[in-house]
DNA sequence: CGTAGATTAATT
DNA sequence: ATTAATCTACGT
């Protein structure tokens, strides 16, 4: 009797819009599964794929490879894995790239899901020891102490965050003390802990509109605990999820798990593993917290649902975290200050539940500074302002819109400013390709030096914050200034740096990326330096934006704070509107041009970027389907154009049409940069 | 009719 | 992603 054929149909680490077949061996039988890692042979090079289901059969006419070898480490569980699935459909995207990289890698240092540490001893009976440390090893009685409180069994890393340095020796101490024991629970035979009882939780999405959120989100997370529900929550930035981790992770017993793309492997590898075993309770992190495999019911929140950082646009699949979580979690908490015109129009209309509990703020004086009458970056009043704030020992935060690129290149070493040789106008420096770029005409430069005397000490001009810190260094000597900006924040180090930076420095230049979240501790002014280049953005959600930005520069002031906005255009009813700390009114006006212009949430978008040679083939396809096309606009041997449909359905179609009719397409639904 | 270099199609 | 096959510009 021949035994039963089993065929993995495997999304490979390539870039293919469909799965691949292989033959299992019969000595993976056991072992292999849905969600699994696995190594296959395609074209004779050993590649990862994710087994996105088993088949006895397959369509595939000629012979198929063998699956190599299953991994033990990390996977997903089926619904996470069809979850991922879907998100990367929705997109139109390829699926073997994206599962292949949330997943993460198996880690052989890893202490291990199947690592976990609890007290050897009773509590009583360790006083005597813990005395005994504290005199000649005060690191040891903290560890024993903070074992000996925990409620439940827990790990090396948890324990290492909470007290916030390695705590691999004086652990090591304790176990050879015989203090503390480090079993091997294995993840698949250990108990999760008990999910039923409680009361039972109706799930339902609510939008949480107020300027403190944090306390309602720790009542929302006991209750899901209560319920016998895990808690996600997100956070947009891994700043912000560092910040909210704290918090949470001090307020609910057993304490929250961190996940965010900062962290090492390792522990990513850790926490999901832990996760998937049911042995994580509470999660607070970042978009790529969405995907890790959490059994059994979840309590969502996500935290400034406006922000434009839950939009995944830089990487494959293109999505929405805030919508994605919506659309997966009936039981979802969505928290803003100033919440997005798209949820706050389906609140209004009754598909969410708003919640807009009475707060007691005193809102903050804010001053309009037309740049008209007083010219910037740095007007007078704000010098003035600065000044008095300094000297009240307390700290000033400045809010920029660097966007885009920098205006200038110059030598550092000549002066000269580098100019294009087709066109003669400045090159700038563009982050994304690390070249020099001509913004005119598209030429590109790869070497970064300079043409007149050779040096490769270049400086970048024009961007707005490098230059407001060189003009208030200069303004207010000896002062530190502080330049926080995102790049910064794509480790946890870095994120570190920065938050103590946050906490601390005296005067702070940054982007939006501090314009969120609660009070910053001594904070006695914020300002705006430049609102209209946020204002000016070709993208119908500029005013949106720009009130947003503004609202959460003000609501990081503590009390006795005041506000400086700087603007040409000083009436402008966003700018007011955020002076006045009217979001209704901002609402009305904007749900209104929404409406009037048919942009969402009357309609939806899809941006389009084809080569520029294909661009005539491309509208002629979208000429016959039922959407309207805006531009082309031309750019650097591409062409853009923004899709606009009254379903998404109808947006679909079209974008299938046009991706038929044209290889390299590139494609972003409801996008958040135009 | 040859090359180097770009473009494209395919992957079990 | 990587590779092999196919096209393109420019040389003889």
């Amino acid at each position: 009797v021949a035994e039963r054929r089993i065929v993995a149909q495997v999304a490979v680490a390539l870039p293919l819009d469909r799965s691949l077949d292989f033959e299992v061996p019969g000595k993976l039988a056991d072992a292999i599964a849905v969600g699994c890692r696995v190594s296959v042979a395609v074209q004779g090079r050993s590649v990862f794929g994710i087994v996105i289901a088993l088949a006895s059969q397959t369509t595939h006419p000629g012979p198929l490879e063998p699956v190599l070898s299953v991994d033990d480490g990390p996977r997903f569980s089926p619904e996470a894995l069809r979850f991922a699935l879907h998100v990367a459909q929705e997109d139109l995207s390829p699926t073997g790239l994206f599962v292949n990289r949330l997943l993460p890698r198996r880690t052989r240092t890893a202490p291990g899901p199947s690592k976990v540490i609890t007290p050897a001893v009773a509590v009583v009976d360790a006083f005597g020891a813990l005395e005994t440390l504290a005199r000649r090893a005060p690191r040891q009685a903290e560890l024993l102490r903070l074992i000996l409180g925990l409620p439940e069994p827990c790990t090396e890393p948890q324990l290492r965050r909470r007290l916030g340095r390695s705590i691999r020796d004086p652990l090591r101490r304790l176990i050879e003390k015989g203090l503390v024991r480090e079993t091997a629970a294995n993840p698949e035979t250990a108990t999760p802990p008990p999910r039923a009882g409680g009361e039972p939780k109706e799930a339902e999405a609510v939008l949480l509109f107020a300027q403190t959120r944090w306390d309602r989100y720790v009542e929302a997370v006991r209750g899901a605990l209560l319920a016998g529900r895990t808690a996600l929550v997100l956070a947009p930035e891994i700043l912000a999820a560092e910040e909210l981790h704290a918090r949470i992770d001090a307020a609910v017993p057993g304490g929250a798990t961190l996940y965010h793309s900062g962290l090492p492997e390792a522990e990513r590898g850790w926490v999901w593993e832990a996760t998937r075993a049911g042995a994580v309770r509470v999660i607070v992190g970042t978009r790529s917290a969405l995907f890790l495999p959490i059994p059994g019911e979840v309590c969502a929140i996500v935290d400034e649902e406006q922000d434009r950082s839950y939009k995944q646009d830089e990487m494959l699949p293109h999505y929405n975290a805030r919508n994605v979580a919506l659309e997966r979690y009936p039981d979802i908490l969505m928290g803003s200050a100033a919440p997005s015109i798209e949820t706050f129009h389906v609140a209004r209309n009754g598909g969410i539940r708003l919640e807009q509990p009475d707060e007691q703020r005193e809102e903050p004086p804010v001053r309009i500074i037309d740049l008209a009458a007083e010219p910037g970056p740095l007007s007078e009043t704000l010098v003035a302002a600065i000044e008095r704030t300094l000297a009240a020992d307390r700290r000033a935060l400045l809010g920029v819109n660097r966007r885009g690129r920098f205006r200038a290149t110059i030598c550092k070493r000549c002066g000269n400013p580098l100019s294009c040789p087709r066109c003669g106008l400045n090159l700038t420096y563009d982050v994304r390709s690390a070249q020099l770029v001509c913004p005119t005409c598209g030429y590109a430069e790869r070497q970064l030096v300079c043409p007149h005397c050779g040096s490769r000490a270049l400086r970048f001009v024009g961007s707005g914050g490098d230059r407001l810190t060189g003009e208030i260094e200069a303004r207010f000597p000896g002062v530190r200034v502080a330049r926080i900006d995102a790049s910064r924040l794509r480790t946890v180090s870095g994120a570190r740096e920065v938050a103590a930076l946050v906490r601390t420095a005296p005067v702070l230049v940054a982007t939006s990326i501090l314009a969120k979240g609660p009070p910053l501790p001594g904070l006695g002014l914020v300002a705006a330096i430049d609102t209209d280049t946020l204002l000016a953005r070709p993208d119908f959600r500029a005013a949106e934006r720009t009130y947003q930005f503004l609202r959460g520069l003000i609501g990081r002031l503590g009390p006795d704070g005041q506000a400086i906005i700087q603007t040409h255009h000083p009436d402008h009813a966003a700018i007011r509107a955020a002076a006045d700390a009217d979001y209704k009114r901002f609402y009305a006006m904007e749900i209104a041009e929404r409406e009037a212009l048919s942009y969402p949430p009357f309609s939806h978008l899809a941006r389009l970027s084809a080569r520029r040679e294909d661009i005539e083939r491309v509208l002629g396809v979208l000429k016959s389907m039922p959407i309207d096309v805006l531009g082309p606009t031309a750019q650097q041997g591409t062409s853009r154009m923004l899709l606009k449909a009254p379903s998404k359905e109808a947006l679909r179609e079209a974008v299938r049409a046009a991706q038929a009719a044209v290889r390299r397409l590139e494609i972003d639904f409801d996008p958040e940069r135009l």
